[in-house]
DNA sequence: AGTGTTCTTGCAAAAAATCGAAATACTCTA
DNA sequence: TAGAGTATTTCGATTTTTTGCAAGAACACT
């Protein structure tokens, strides 16, 4: 067993669980838990996962953000995604978007809670398989490589054939006047067919998001129906959207 | 033994297993550490592996394996894997079902080999997310949580809107008398649609599953026009199939 | 406070890397 | 074809890295 095998491992079970415990990872390896610390520690100095005591927990996948904003961003979007939870209820068909906030929504989703899930994210697919009690439907087509989800025709065909009860619709760029913007033309077209697809519209967004512009545009503000962000709904920075038919959370 | 056949050699280790040890090369290719050594060491200089303690491993290798199951009779699945890559030529559309021979057949792929292809397996499709070459196009439907594929009316609806040069159908029970049969009534669905939509179907499949018979009829041998297994195509075991109008590989 | 668990530190055995020198193979020229 | 010169490989001695172990300190939980 190389040591780099092992690194990987111990990467990937941070991602898919968020944390790992040393006991764990030396049981499924067979190696002593001293090794295990070892490698933890040299992860940790890397600054691809945070050690801490009996384990180690995830920085977060937003390997743009400056460093040291890694933790503070996944902090922001755990907020995030505990807030979109309470949105849904039991027995409900919802519609996950790519992106990370939404990937740490399906991660959060209680294990007993009996959903119905649509979404073209592979890596959400990936995280939802581990839900016993959700029902995933996967919207086929074809993959973009760096976006890790389906686009074109075929996927957007797909999404005109439902409706779902709520669409988690992850924002890259949010503004007042101009409403949701995004830089790539073939999200864009799938972005809009998954409102087209919903009763109800929740966009969550971490507030730095705010205010900024990309060049295509998705949707109106007035097709949202709920924003979320890591802020309280009466933050001064929300203003902007207090007069709007739109709920803050 | 040249040089460059040791660095090929070693390469395609790599490929193939995502890491190899100084020691089994040395083993594999009766030529001493220090000679591997020294090998890997220039192709870690051309940048086309990662030299590490003990031996090498992939450049791509942090892209995260699904999940990470044991995968039985490995040794035999590669044979039979690399049999199967022969019969795909440059831009071809091909099919791949599950499985994980269908899954050592994605990772050892080359990578610059241009193609399109289809599939309703997630653990396929997160594989070939890292061939840059690949056009991936994932069957959208509901996904089975154990077998990790899509499977549904919508999957198969999908299917029956493309015809493929060549699908590999990952087949878990061939008879010479009764064909291919499967113990799950949603995936022999999805079988039977795959192999309307192609134009070749191949069955890898190890040659212990041969003679095995499961619940549900797929198809009959006559649909089947490639046989690989990891045995020679002469070998008596496959004496059978050898009065058919069928490929032996 | 008490009781497990986890961390740190130092150490020793085993595996691997390094370096220099010797042996072998290969190329080119006379 | 002999022989010089070069490249390649092997071998041995030494150093470095890795790993597991143990004793005591630090920590978390009741």
């Amino acid at each position: 067993m190389l040591k780099e095998e092992r690194h990987q491992f111990i990467l990937n079970e941070v991602r898919i669980h968020n944390k790992v415990l040393l006991t764990d990872i030396a049981d499924l390896l067979k190696v002593s838990v001293d090794t295990v610390r070892r490698d933890i520690k040299e992860l940790h100095n890397s600054d691809q996962l945070k050690k801490v005591h009996g384990g180690a927990v995830s920085l977060g996948f937003n390997t743009y953000s400056p460093v040291g904003k890694k933790v503070y961003s996944l902090e922001k979007k755990s907020q995030i995604a505990e807030k979109a939870i309470t949105l849904i209820k039991e027995g409900q068909v919802i519609l996950l978007s790519g992106g990370t906030t939404n990937l740490e929504l399906a991660r959060r989703l209680p294990s007993k809670m009996k959903l119905t899930c649509f979404t073209p994210s592979l890596p959400i697919a990936v995280q939802l398989l581990t839900k016993s009690n959700v029902d995933v439907i996967f919207i086929g087509g074809r993959l973009s490589k760096d976006s890790q989800i389906t686009i074109g025709g075929s996927a957007i065909n797909m999404l005109s054939e439902i409706k779902v009860d709520i669409c988690f619709l992850g924002t890259n760029s949010i503004h007042p006047v101009e409403g949701l913007t995004e830089f790539d033309w073939e999200i864009v077209q799938m972005k809009k067919a998954m409102i087209h697809s919903s009763r109800k519209v929740v966009s969550p967004c971490i507030s730095e998001k705010i205010g900024s512009l990309q060049r295509y545009k998705i949707c109106g503000t007035e097709d949202v129906d709920v924003l979320i962000t890591e802020l309280e709904p009466w933050d001064i920075k929300l203003d902007a959207f207090k007069t709007m038919n739109l709920q803050l959370l």
